[in-house]
DNA sequence: CGGTTTTGACCTGCGC
DNA sequence: GCGCAGGTCAAAACCG
C-alpha cells in the first residue's frame, strides 16, 4: 500500500522511536532513583576505624552525583514533555486553521460538513494506523482493537509490500515488511513466514496456508514486460499448456535475497495482454518508481486476505451475487471462494477487473484486469459496478483522480455506496456514502500508499471542485481548470508530487516500448517530476 | 568482467 | 509407478 503513506508511515515510526527513546530515558531514570537506597543500605552498615568517615564522605557525595542527574534527567524529561506539547499544539492549530480554511471556502457549510471534515481527518489517522503505525496513545480501545485487526491482516498480507529506506522504525510496517539483512535474526523469514505464518481460522479451511497468495496483473502492454519499477532478472521460460506463447519466470534483483518472483505471460487470446503475476514479498526497500505497482498489488492481496477473513461465503452464482452481499465486506468486495475445491473458478467482485481465483492446487490469486477501459463518466455510457450504475446523480467524475489516466483507473461500488477505486496504483475506499447533493459530497479517501494529508488534499480539491456550481456535463468540459486546480495542490506538497509520479511512472513508463526486460525497468524512476507536470516548474503559472 | 538471458536438464506435485 | 505440467537450476552464450 505499501504505500505517501511511506513518508508517513517512517515519520510515525521516527515518533515512536523517540518516545521508546524517552520512554528509555525514564528507565534510566528510575534506574537512578534505585541507586540512593543501595547507597543507604550501604550507610548502614556500622563500620569502625578511619576509614570509615572517608566511606562516608565518598558515599554523601555519590548521592548528592546521584540527585544531580536525577535533577538533569528531570529537567530534561520537562524539556521533552514541552516539546510534546508544541507539536501537540501545532498539530492542533495546524488543524483548526485546515478547519477555518474549509469553513470560508463553503460559508453556508451545515454542521453535518464539519462532522465530516473532521471524519476526514479522523478517516486520515485510520489510514496511518491501518498502514502500520501505532499511535502512542490510542483514544480508546475501539481504536487499538482495530488496529489490533488491521495488523493482524496485514501480518497476513503475502503480496509485494513496500519497504522504504527511511522506515527503519519501530512502526509495525516493519512487521508486515519482510525483514532486511540487517534485522533479519528479529523476523523470520521470507519461506518461514510464507509457510509457517498462523491464518485465519476462516482461510485455513479456503486453502492451504503453504501457498503464497499471487497477485495476477492483466494490463496491456507492449513492452516484453509491464515497467513496475523493479529490478529482475529472468532465470527460466517455460512454453505452459493452452498458451502458445511462453511463460518468463523472473526473479527480483534488487537486493540478492529477495523471494519475489514474477511471471509473465502473453494472453493467449489477446496478445497485446500482457498477464504479469507476482509472488512473494520484498525484503528490502523499492525504488520510489516501483512502489506504486507494490502497493496496488499489496492491496489487492489484503483485500483477498481481508475479505476472505470477513468469512462471507456464498453459493450463489456471482453474477446474481454481487449485487446482494458487497456491503457485508470490507471493501464493498464479493468474495466468492470454491467450497469444493475440484475445479479451478474465478469469483468475480463487485468490479468485473478485480476477481479472485483459486484452484484447489494453485495459488489464491488475485487478479487485477486493467484491460478494459472504464470510462471516465457519461450516464449512458458508465459501467454497471457491482449492479449499481453510475448515474450523473450519484457518480461525480470530478471526484475521479483527474491526474490518473482512465484507461488505468477502476472504481469499485457496493450496493451499499461505499466505493472503491483503483486508481494507478493506489487503492481507494470512500468510506462516505455518496450524497444525493453532489455539491455536497464529501468522500475521504482512505488511498492505501498516500499520506494522510494526501488523502486531505484530495477531499480538499474534490470539495472545492463539488463546492463549484458546475453541472457534471459542464464539470467534465472544464478539465484544464480542474487540472490547474489539481496541480496546484499537487505543487504545495512535494511528497505528493513524489508519490504521484510513482504511480504515474508505474503506469506510463518512460514512453519506452523497447524491451526493457532487466536493469531498464526501472528507467521510470529517471523521469523527472517537470517531465509530467512541466507546469509545477512555475507555481505563477497556475494562478 | 560482471550481470543478464537462454535453454536444456532436473525437481516436485498431482492425477490417473 | 508413470506421465504430465509447472517451476527451478545452472552452464553457456550474450551484452554493455
Amino acid at each position: 500500500m505499501e504505500f505517501g503513506s511511506e513518508r508517513s508511515d517512517s515519520d510515525h515510526g521516527g515518533e515512536v522511536k523517540d518516545e521508546k527513546r524517552s520512554d528509555s530515558g525514564v528507565g534510566d531514570e528510575t534506574a537512578v532513583i534505585k541507586e540512593p537506597p543501595m547507597t543507604n543500605t550501604k550507610r548502614t552498615i556500622p563500620e569502625d576505624g578511619p576509614s570509615a568517615s572517608i566511606n562516608k564522605k565518598e558515599e554523601v557525595d555519590e548521592l548528592e552525583n546521584a540527585k544531580a542527574k536525577m535533577r538533569e534527567i528531570r529537567e530534561e524529561n520537562q524539556r521533552l514533555k514541552m516539546c510534546l506539547n508544541r507539536v501537540m499544539n501545532d498539530y492542533k492549530t495546524l488543524q483548526v486553521h485546515i478547519h477555518n480554511i474549509t469553513q470560508q471556502e463553503t460559508p453556508n457549510s451545515s454542521d453535518k460538513e464539519n462532522t465530516n471534515l473532521q471524519e476526514i481527518i479522523k478517516e486520515s489517522e485510520l489510514v496511518s494506523l491501518s498502514l502500520g503505525n501505532f499511535l502512542s496513545n490510542p483514544r480508546n480501545d475501539e481504536k487499538a482493537k482495530t488496529q489490533m485487526k488491521e495488523k493482524e491482516y496485514e501480518n497476513l498480507s503475502l503480496g509485494l509490500e513496500c519497504k522504504f529506506e527511511t522506515s527503519k522504525s519501530t512502526s509495525t510496517t516493519e512487521h508486515l515488511l519482510k525483514p532486511s539483512p540487517e534485522n533479519s535474526s528479529e523476523v523470520p523469514k521470507e519461506e518461514e513466514a510464507g509457510e509457517t505464518w498462523t491464518p485465519h481460522k476462516d482461510e485455513v479451511s479456503l486453502e492451504n496456508p503453504a501457498k503464497k497468495t499471487r497477485v495476477c496483473v492483466r494490463a496491456r502492454c507492449d513492452t516484453p514486460t509491464l515497467n513496475d519499477g523493479c529490478q529482475w532478472r529472468k532465470y527460466g521460460q517455460k512454453i505452459s499448456k493452452g498458451n502458445p506463447c511462453p511463460r518468463a519466470y523472473y526473479r527480483c534483483t534488487v537486493a540478492p535475497s529477495c523471494p519475489v518472483r514474477k511471471q509473465v505471460q502473453r494472453c493467449a487470446q489477446d496478445m497485446s495482454i500482457l498477464i504479469t503475476t507476482y509472488e512473494g514479498t520484498h525484503n528490502h526497500s523499492l525504488p520510489l518508481s516501483a512502489t506504486a505497482m507494490a502497493s496496488t498489488t499489496s492491496a489487492a492481496a489484503s483485500m483477498l486476505l481481508t475479505g476472505s477473513s470477513t468469512s462471507h461465503y456464498s453459493s450463489m452464482p456471482p453474477s446474481s451475487a454481487t449485487t446482494t452481499t458487497s456491503s457485508n465486506l470490507h471493501h464493498g468486495l464479493n468474495l466468492y471462494l470454491p467450497n469444493d475445491g475440484s475445479k479451478p473458478k474465478q469469483f468475480y467482485l463487485s468490479h468485473p477487473a478485480l476477481s479472485i481465483s483459486s484452484t484447489s492446487q494453485s495459488h489464491p490469486t488475485v487478479t487485477l484486469d486493467l484491460t478494459s477501459n472504464i470510462p471516465l463518466s457519461s450516464s449512458s455510457s458508465a459501467p454497471n459496478f457491482g449492479g449499481r450504475l453510475f448515474t450523473s446523480s450519484n457518480y461525480n467524475p470530478i471526484t475521479r483522480p483527474l491526474l490518473y489516466p482512465s484507461s488505468t483507473s477502476l472504481n469499485f461500488t457496493s450496493s451499499e455506496s461505499n466505493a472503491m477505486s483503483w486508481s494507478n496504483g493506489f487503492l481507494s475506499h470512500n468510506a462516505q456514502p455518496y450524497s444525493n447533493n453532489n455539491n455536497r459530497n464529501i468522500l475521504s479517501n482512505i488511498n492505501l500508499g498516500r499520506q494522510p494529508m494526501e488523502n486531505m488534499y484530495h477531499s480538499y480539491m474534490q470539495r472545492n471542485n463539488n463546492n463549484a456550481p458546475i453541472p457534471h456535463q459542464e464539470a467534465q468540459h472544464s478539465m484544464p481548470d480542474t487540472i490547474a486546480a489539481a496541480t496546484k495542490f499537487i505543487i504545495a506538497d512535494p511528497s505528493f508530487q513524489s508519490s504521484l509520479a510513482a504511480a504515474l511512472t508505474s503506469i506510463i513508463g518512460t514512453g519506452n516500448t523497447q524491451g526493457n526486460q532487466s536493469g531498464g525497468e526501472d528507467s521510470g524512476k529517471n523521469k523527472k517530476w517537470g517531465d509530467l507536470f512541466p507546469s509545477s516548474s512555475s507555481r505563477d503559472n497556475n494562478n
